[in-house]
DNA sequence: GAAGCAATTTAGGCTTACCTAAATAAATTA
DNA sequence: TAATTTATTTAGGTAAGCCTAAATTGCTTC
């Protein structure tokens, strides 16, 4: 009855935690088997079957109990944004020192992120002068995983016409996030924003800029901050 | 019966290719299996089968024959030099612009050659200005695998006292590595070499510089060429 | 309160890349 | 040449992380 420890130090382990942790929202609400399955691009039968692996291991990263959800423990929240720390801050990286198109960050650091050491961590972090944020507008966790509260509200809540400013983009939709930056809406940018229609939301950025019509749908991609 | 193709894009496949690679020398030669299984810390019984599947594999990037060892074919050849030049970028990249200490640059390299696109590779080879030589000394192969025959000539093979350019270094020894790094011992230095004993050399770099003793089963780690 | 339904788990497999132990082939020595 | 040693391969496992198909559970709905 030996109790076999398990290596809980693998890419795999770190996306089930990632996924744990964006699905489960500022509030760390549990999350279902399903969504997991839905997110990780897996079937559901695998993502119990990991759930259960993880929450025996004596490192407990996580709280399970069957057929109730999953959520992180204090240590598997924390590597969660040791992960997070890494994507963003070789996003920032790749952006900033290797003139990567915003588009095209993402996929890279999506898988660097496991693999750089703690030592090439600290020397992009250096090199980039401790950024705070990454090129989309997202928060990039600290050392100790530390992270300030937003601010932002999705363009999807927004019920009237207004100004705003861009406070970051959703990084997995490459083509999406080519066409927002064509039309000038970047972080930071300054939002004109109606909705001619329950279809889609109307936005102009800048001044100059031509008017960019995004649908409904999507408008979870786009988050705001007022613009006083 | 199907034949039931394997994936051979893994980094397991990569290693066995750079080990054959590095193994066969100028020369190409077959490689053994139990030189292999050392090289890659793996029992002989992992590399008959890892052969066996690559040789059994459409691709073919390795001939082998039972009990008669294994070379690159063109195909396998092509890739281990893909691998190398990764892994050569990323020390100059981690060195030049991340300011790692020499002694440091392999390790990452060697996990991280594994994960990196195309695109970085490009990118960063643009930065540092297209080099031809990592930070020890060893010439980047170029993208069609173009690599220039090498003059240089191992300490190890020194037979009298003399005065040589240091060529390169070997970069899987941090330890000695650093302690070379000390002496001033590195690619381009001037370097008069005598042998007290047979047990080791004595090296001098440039003018002020001490003296530093090597051992003779360490002598290979310096490769040398003419002062001319 | 039983039937139906959706979410979740269990059971049984597969692939990759390892392992050890046993068998075999080749080379060396006597 | 026969015996011994060494190198290599075969045979039979293991662990991770995934899969499909078949239970099972918990909740709705009639
Ligand atoms: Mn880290
Ligand atoms: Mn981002
Ligand atoms: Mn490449
Ligand atoms: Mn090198």
């Amino acid at each position: 009855m030996t109790t076999r420890r398990v290596n809980l130090n693998t890419e795999s382990v770190d996306n089930y935690l990632k996924a744990i942790f964006a699905l489960g929202g500022p509030e760390e609400e549990r999350v279902s088997s399903t969504a997991l399955a839905e997110r990780l691009g897996v079937a559901p039968a695998s993502i119990t079957n990991m759930l259960q692996k993880l929450a025996a291991s004596p490192k407990s990263l996580v709280e399970y109990e069957s057929r109730r959800g999953v959520r992180l423990s204090p240590a598997g929240r924390l590597r969660a944004l040791e992960v997070l720390r890494h994507h963003r801050l070789l996003e920032t990286f790749l952006y900033e020192v290797l003139d990567y198109p915003i588009e095209e960050v993402h996929d890279e650091a999506e898988r660097l992120e496991h693999f750089i050491s703690e030592r090439f961590e600290e020397r992009i972090d250096a090199k980039l002068g401790r950024p705070k944020f990454d090129p989309h507008g997202h928060c990039i966790p600290a050392l100790d995983g530390k992270m300030p509260a937003q601010h932002s509200k999705s363009l999807a809540d927004i019920k009237e016409d207004g100004k705003f400013i861009v406070d970051s983009v959703a990084d997995g939709d490459a083509a999406l996030l080519k066409r927002l930056k064509a039309h000038g809406i970047i972080p930071g940018a300054r939002l004109l924003v109606s909705s001619s229609s329950h279809e889609e939301f109307i936005l102009r950025a800048g001044r100059a800029a031509q008017a960019f019509c995004l649908p409904r749908s999507l408008a979870c991609a786009v988050r705001l901050r007022s613009s006083d």
